[in-house]
DNA sequence: GATTATTTTTGAAACGATTCAATTCCCTCT
DNA sequence: AGAGGGAATTGAATCGTTTCAAAAATAATC
């Protein structure tokens, strides 16, 4: 059997309270009987269960973020963020990809948590925060009194995009679009559509090409595309970086030049954006600065300090080779 | 307060026990008084608190990989392959990057935890290990028998790089090094060192470069070297890709050729490795097999059926343009 | 030296689940 | 109608901590 806290007092000679203090720093325990404690707990090599102490104190003192898989280059940065500005508060990050059962969400194991993962259902969310564990969701927009939205100003994001290429002089536009349950996905989308209808631009919906995010869909969608249709757009906005990688490859095996015959920009500027060739025209996404907005939030809302950290992170259009 | 079993026994107007049994589908309950609680509990919005769980079964059907960073994209794939396993196992995975306290490993909140951090100190590991909770390490080498390793095969990389830039010819050869408290790293240099000495290859202390894995460090370091050096190798092994990418630049910077004047090969062959210009020749590690072994390896140990699966990851040479 | 403060220490009651052992139901069978 | 037996239910103990309220030990006061 592993040690327990009775143990540790057994061999100190003194009571489970006394030895819980003591192990605690309570200031109410003489330093002598202290050091007894810690003493019997080293040569034990005495860890406190977790379970039991969390159990009793009903906080965990962790906060959790919630993903859907560890794929693509683009979460490491936003994680970086997060994981600085947790644990320099002295709680710790705990990161899930889970696609079925949440448990750690679930069952509360975490004080509050961070969502982007669109496999958790906003129902659930709904029925997991509470005073005692907020949510933030990076994902989505939930209306409920626990639950923060974060979400990127992607429709400032696209118009940057747009205004560029139509500043180049581009007035046929077609839009590469991720899957349909990325929020964010459909906000670039919508965000697309509702520019070109306001700018009078020429598209139509059969320009509009659906891929699912991935470097290959956005070659296979470009691809099929360009061998079905004899006219093309001058440009194309794609949801993400990877997918306009994957769109430039298929254009260009297809004999035409990029960007002389058919402009596209990228999104989220992932770090292959500027090593591939040619560069990524994107709107760069500030990741790191969002981990850090998002956490820093969590914790003002944690400490009770009701926060004012909850803005947008920056964004930032950047002109590349690939326009 | 939040719902607790007790709330919904009393709702569905049955004992705790019941409730209990009925949630965990035991076969004993009837299905009408099933129904019944299932019908609380949903009403309620009722989640098992799982520490009170946790605490009461002492065990977690968890495991935790404990890494030192989101940094570098070494991870993601790694991370891939362990995700994958342990969740088709009925496992839930969770991600820590701590470098002070590892309260999720030493409290116990996890059946069994995948080490790849070395702040986290030996002696601790060997305190914390337990029948109850094996331990796999990834970074170092720990005689213990609830430690298991499972280490890359960082010798016969190096092997393979040095035969290959030896049939090409080169008779002076450079190591740029990482830093000094990574295991792979130091691995990495002892296995050049080894090699160079029994193959009669010439090089010298003073060939041997330091830095520490960043891009930025292997540029840094590679400039410093060539501003102080009027005779260099034809060509340099780096310990990562990272640093070779930036070892090339500063080659490139100083009016020098890549490969002609001086040949690179880098290790783990992370994405940037092949879009970068030149590619770069490098090992290839199979990260995403390496973290499937080691999650096989974890479960069998969890369950019992003592592990085949601890072997080493493949590696393969992969050659480009850098030599 | 008895009384009152003041430190220290401690037993016992939580925390919220699981699960054993005992009890209550409900049938079926003489 | 009473006994016997399986199915269904349940109270109570338990997991390993924390923490309250009370006891014990020590020091201070008159």
């Amino acid at each position: 059997m592993l040690t327990t806290l009775k143990d540790v007092a057994k061999l100190a000679n003194v009571g489970v309270s006394t030895a819980s203090y003591a192990l605690n720093g309570n200031k109410l325990i003489k330093e002598s009987t202290r050091k007894k404690v810690l003493q019997a707990a080293n040569e034990l090599g005495y860890h406190p269960n977790g379970n039991a102490k969390n159990l009793k104190r009903s906080k965990n003192e962790m906060i959790g973020l919630f993903i859907s898989g560890f794929t693509g280059p683009f979460f490491n940065q936003l994680l970086e963020g997060i994981q600085d500005v947790v644990v320099s508060h002295g709680y710790e990050l705990v990161v899930c990809a889970s696609n079925e059962r949440h448990r750690m969400l679930t069952e509360r194991l975490v004080d509050g948590a961070i969502i982007l993962n669109y496999h958790i259902e906003s129902e659930l969310l709904k029925t997991v925060a509470s005073e005692k564990m907020p949510l933030i969701v990076l994902d989505r927009d939930i209306e409920h009194p626990h639950i923060y939205t974060a979400l990127l100003p992607n429709e400032k994001g696209i118009n940057q995009a747009l205004k560029h290429l139509e500043d180049k002089g581009h007035k046929e536009i077609g839009f590469i679009a991720g899957s349909t349950d990325s929020y964010d996905g459909e906000a670039r989308l919508n965000a697309f559509k509702t520019y070109i209808k306001n700018h009078n631009l020429t598209t139509g919906l059969n320009k509009i090409l659906r891929a699912d995010f991935t470097e290959d869909s956005g070659y296979d969608t470009m691809r099929a595309f360009l061998n079905n249709s004899h006219h093309y757009p001058t440009a194309f906005v794609a949801a993400n970086d990877e997918m306009a990688m994957g769109a430039i490859r298929a254009i260009e095996e297809k004999g035409l030049s990029v960007p002389a015959d058919i402009a596209v920009v990228g999104f989220d500027d992932i770090i292959i954006a500027q090593y591939f060739q040619p560069s990524i025209t994107t709107v760069r996404v500030h990741k790191k600065q969002w981990g850090e907005s998002v956490a820093e939030a969590m914790l003002d809302i944690l400490t009770g300090s009701d926060t004012k950290h909850l803005m947008k992170p920056p964004m930032e259009f950047i002109e590349r080779d690939s326009t």
